[in-house]
DNA sequence: TTTCCATTGAAAATGTATTTTTGCTTCGCG
DNA sequence: CGCGAAGCAAAAATACATTTTCAATGGAAA
């Protein structure tokens, strides 16, 4: 293999994490892990560490690794805050994006324009999981502060997680396409403040969007 | 012992590293730090792997780990995002906090005042260091958003690590005592507008102190 | 003399085995 | 019949051995 085995474990556990596929608060195995991955208990070790410095994991000492919980409370927080620094990330893209920015961000654009949204499952779609990440990504990486963008990848991140939360409710009433197509196109008219319109009502109709889902699915557990 | 020993090497790794005991971009051998903790590689490299996540150390695969590095570029940045973040805390804090909120700052504040600055190696002491930090957190802990909390934990983890570059060219001009007494006055009067001016102030002579000695650093290791 | 290749050594990554801890179950006692 | 303690099993933490990779040095050829 080209990578070392805690990249490749790694990486996938985060993609896993972040498509829901395990549920929060379940308990992470280390030995299940390694024989489904077929490495040693080491490398998933390793990888369980970095991911719970991000956040995506919980480690309890001496009593294993578990997904890190959700709750209601944790998602209007996150998108609080995603609001304040998206927003201050894409001014700052805005003021500074080159030629190359914007030519990255129409083919961002474009990528997830054209790639179906729902999988199978009923959820959404891994390759438009990653075309949306990158799309966002592409908006904000222009942004000159490396700790910006570092703070906002790692709440995005962590939004995703709730992400797949929304399908259940959001059946196609909501128009994520259009909002994207005017994130776009306030970018490329680089008007900071119309952007900036676009980006807390994009992301505040995805907490809108998960929030009744995820409150459901609270009551439930209880219940 | 108590707590495991891939918690116990991570803490100590972490606190060394924040006290500016490794030199920047310095080889961070595992098995050396295995002999000198006396613990299994397995277990440093676990703590490494969460501390690179953290950003205080840099993996680059094969080739095993690094300090992570300073620059006058990533300190500006870092002030900056600094000043953003905590003072939104400190608002939040201000109009959120309770009386336990109010005796906490007091006492912290209370510890840093009658904690000697200088240690003998001329450097912070590492008592002041952890009642600066202290007394910080302190101050935001009463902000009612989590993830704003754990942002600007990591900001000021990282900031500390340029602090004990500050000290050399820091000799006494500068009385962060006054600044941190007002800090606390302004929280205490519950004045907002206040305590954020003078946590910008603050936060900036930090980086106006931390800056020279920074650059020089720089120069001397091209020259 | 310089450059390129090969060999060698050191260090990291991985895999395996052992120890320790924890949580559960069962058995005994009240 | 219920409560508690002890033992047992599963899983995590750690130590150790093995394999792989990278870099540096030395030698040979141009």
């Amino acid at each position: 293999m080209s990578a070392s085995a805690t990249q490749t474990v790694y990486e996938q556990l985060r993609v896993s994490l972040l498509a829901g596929q395990y549920r929060p608060e379940a308990k992470l195995k280390i030995s299940e892990l390694g024989s489904a991955f077929s490495v040693s208990t080491g490398a998933i070790r390793e990888a369980l560490a970095r991911l719970t410095a991000e956040g995506l994991v919980t480690a309890m000492p001496q009593r294993g690794f578990r997904v890190a919980p959700v709750s209601v409370a944790d998602l209007r927080d996150l998108t609080e805050m995603r609001i304040e620094i998206e927003t201050k990330c894409l001014r700052r893209a805005i003021a500074n994006g080159d030629l190359a920015w914007e030519a990255a961000v129409v083919a961002a654009h474009h990528r997830l324009a054209v790639t179906p949204i729902a999988a199978a499952d009923g959820g959404f779609s891994p390759t438009w999981i990653l075309a949306h990440g990158d799309f966002h990504a592409a908006l904000a990486r222009a942004c000159d502060s490396a700790w910006m963008l570092r703070v906002r990848d790692l709440l995005f991140a962590h939004n995703e997680r709730y992400l797949d939360l929304a399908r259940k409710t959001d059946r196609g009433n909501r128009d994520a396409a259009r909002e994207h197509r005017e994130l776009m196109e306030a970018a490329l008219a680089r008007d900071p403040d119309r952007a900036v319109a676009a980006m807390t009502a994009h992301i505040g109709r995805t907490r809108d969007t998960i929030e009744p889902a995820l409150r459901r699915a609270e009551t439930d557990e209880v219940g």
